[in-house]
DNA sequence: TATTTTTAATTGACTGGTCAATCAACAAAA
DNA sequence: TTTTGTTGATTGACCAGTCAATTAAAAATA
């Protein structure tokens, strides 16, 4: 029973089984027959819209990231000075939407396969350059540029491993623990520098 | 020409050839078929000796695991104060042999097959309690037990942290400065309990 | 308004290719 | 002649991607 314009919501629909389907599985060995039973369409369907599968993980990707530049700039719209920058950053990676197991599961499984494809590394480093200048606007206001530097690349590589670890042994870091080991950290660095002065 | 004595040698060399094969490809998505070329034998053979192409990953897993225990305590040995042991064990997380390209995305690609395979989850398990457990021994004797366990949960996480951004963006985290980075973390938070005493 | 034509949505059936796993057979050492 | 090492050939399953065919809404035409 056709009704037009169901395009866009088919597209969405697709997107949003093909994180879940990701999530639970682990990986990205799924079947695009799955990923289209679960959005309640058939796999032609799937490929009348997106073309070849790789395209519609693409796609996917794509979504995540539009989805936590968008808590990034609501949270970042808060802040006021930049030490709430810094926070706000490490809040958002660990929010609800974020750090949920399969959203977490999607990230890994695609880091794994942006290794064989180009598009797919192409957005992770999107990704991994909007963390790091999102984390300088707020450490580069209060210490020089290139310890700030150093210092984003930590925070980065800190909130990463709490992802990998999340999916490994789930539960054991819950939100609130993994932002809190993040944000120790931020505040033992900035007590040593003011120490220092 | 079937000399005497092949299966230690036969084995060995298909876990290597697993290593290389996944390190290339970034993935597990290598055939049997490609491991056993790159053996030199042929796919039967692999599977003589292994059985299921499950079992060969495993061994595998266990023979990165082996390794990397075996550097752990060969450095731990030539430690002598407890802060000489935690740089031990980020050092060695970090030595050429251990930050290979080819041996970090084995291991990554190894965190994902683990969602879809309890041996190889356990086989994880083991990994993140001995290098918790390594750091604890470094960390404990100079400060409280829970805060202790705290920092262990957060260099942990750092490297791991470290090994998927390595992963990512090949080169960019060297192994000088990814060790750098971690070491740095631990002075901080050592010298913010030297000051608040 | 009634009728025809076009366009969008949708699927079942099919194809071609890939790959893990098996097996029967063979070669050489013990 | 028994055991160990080894492989080519084969099977069976799975799956991405294609295509022709179907339905109904929308637009155009009479």
């Amino acid at each position: 029973m056709p009704k037009i314009g169901m395009e866009p919501l088919r597209r969405r629909a697709l997107i949003d089984a093909t994180i879940s389907a990701i999530g639970e599985r682990g990986s990205l060995n799924v079947t695009v027959s799955e990923i289209a039973g679960r959005a309640g369409v058939s796999s032609a369907l799937a490929h009348h819209y997106f073309g070849p599968k790789e395209e519609l993980l693409q796609a996917t990707m794509r979504q995540l990231l539009a989805d936590l530049g968008h808590d990034s700039v609501a949270a970042l719209r808060k802040a006021t000075t930049p030490r709430e920058r810094i926070s706000a950053i490490i809040a958002v990676n660990f929010n609800a939407g974020q750090f949920r197991e399969e959203t977490v599961h999607a990230w890994l499984a695609f880091y794994v396969e942006a290794q064989n494809s180009l598009p797919l590394r192409r957005l992770l480093g999107v990704y991994a350059r909007r963390l790091h200048s999102n984390l300088m606007s707020g450490l580069a206001p209060i210490m020089p540029r290139a310890e700030a530097g150093q210092m984003a690349e930590a925070i980065a590589a800190m909130i990463d491993g709490l992802y990998i670890r999340r999916a490994l042994r789930d539960g054991l870091p819950n939100p609130a623990s993994a932002s809190g080991l993040v944000e120790d950290y931020v505040d033992a660095k900035l007590a040593q520098r003011a120490g220092a002065r």
